[in-house]
DNA sequence: CGATTTATTGAAATAAATCAAACATTGTGG
DNA sequence: CCACAATGTTTGATTTATTTCAATAAATCG
């Protein structure tokens, strides 16, 4: 993670509004950087709106979800530093795409033609490994499982060590986990006191016992 | 999914199923047909086992799941008659597929070199959205939202008939939802209760109400 | 037809949701 | 720097949905 990730993004170019970009002036033109960055809660890309560009996260974090007719949100995946999305199905995206904090992202361009395939096939691969992993996950009934599932897994794309840093806040663990915020509040504190993990603070993670939290995540 | 492993391949491919179409075996020579008949409940292939294949349902159905260490069963799809499957992100399967009934099953082969990409990402993006909607179905909590939308999937991929064949198991379902047998025969019944389905018989279903069916699925 | 599996129904136990409040953290303006 | 609002998190009490345990009923098979 790079040091700018938490609030200071706010080299406060603008007063802008929460739910827009924000581009960065320019500043080294060498070849035009298609880098964007997003404050916290602003919106990649939205439902409905024809997809077909691959995002790269450079630092930030991002959540991919879809909203229900009755206001419930469930979240698709998140994604984390150096990670690829954006990758869907369709000519339209189904879902949104937000920043979770500020976060700086690279739109890649494809090449045209007839070897996009074999660029977009590893990445089709990458999405539905991650979505069956996910799958699974949430077939399993407990919220002890899926949190210690959720748990492992960020700790696994952080490189395994034994802090893991949480870039998203409660409701949105929730909503990807099908639980409420009470639940995984409450979920964290359990495996608190069962000397599992350790609560740095709300946002930061130490796992003490790795053979617990695996046990429980499979 | 060489030689006969568990149940299939008996020689014998006439008594099956009844009310099911039989089709006669290799009548039209031209080429060398690669389809397989597998009775209920036979492997068609094991976690582990190498991948690479991509299967066509001729008749029949398969559930594609995956065992957790406790016992537990997590159903990670379905595939019905002309529908494809076996296609995996890895080198090795990370899921059993098993035939629910007796079931044909013609092995397609993959182009060896460089458009093999090509044939596979329509494949990858197809069942990268059929993961993701389920897990939307999973995210959503209630035991009737999770059947409606089943029956809805189901309904739509044999062709938004009203009457609705289910070829697996309560069990099966309830793997597949994240249920229980019984919640998942309580919800039927309540469904048939509210009018909005009929059950014909326990598999066969008659949608009475499309509207109520489709409302408490989105 | 009896034997075995599969499905339904009932009653009790339980995990998670809901309702509600306290607590912590962050940012803001005086 | 402090008071204060705003937001996010934890904790508590209660309700509800689903599981679990148990039994019956229906379908399937030899």
């Amino acid at each position: 993670m790079l040091a700018s990730t938490s609030a200071q993004m706010h080299v406060r170019p603008h007063p802008l509004v929460p739910g827009k970009p924000v581009y960065a002036p320019a500043h080294t033109p060498a070849r035009p950087q298609i880098i964007s960055f997003f404050r916290a809660g602003a919106e990649i890309y939205a439902a409905g709106e024809p997809a077909g560009n691959i995002y790269q996260i450079e630092f930030g974090a991002v959540r991919v979800f879809r909203l229900l007719a009755d206001g419930r949100r469930q979240i698709g995946a998140f994604h984390l530093a150096n990670e690829l999305f954006g990758f869907e199905a369709d000519v339209t995206h189904e879902f949104f795409a937000e920043a979770i904090n500020a976060t700086g992202i690279r739109r890649l361009r494809l090449n045209a033609g007839e070897d996009a395939s074999r660029e977009l096939l590893p990445l089709a691969l990458r999405s539905l490994t991650t979505t069956q992993k996910h799958l699974l996950v949430l077939g399993r009934h407990s919220a002890v499982e899926r949190l210690t599932a959720f748990l492992a897994d960020m700790a696994e794309r952080q490189g395994r060590t034994d802090h893991v840093c949480l870039p998203m806040s409660r409701l949105d663990i929730a909503d990807y986990l099908g639980l409420t915020i009470e639940t995984v509040s409450r979920t964290f504190t359990r495996l608190k006191e069962q000397q599992i993990i350790r609560l740095v603070d709300s946002r930061n993670i130490e796992i003490l016992k790795w053979s617990a939290l695996l046990d429980s995540s499979e």
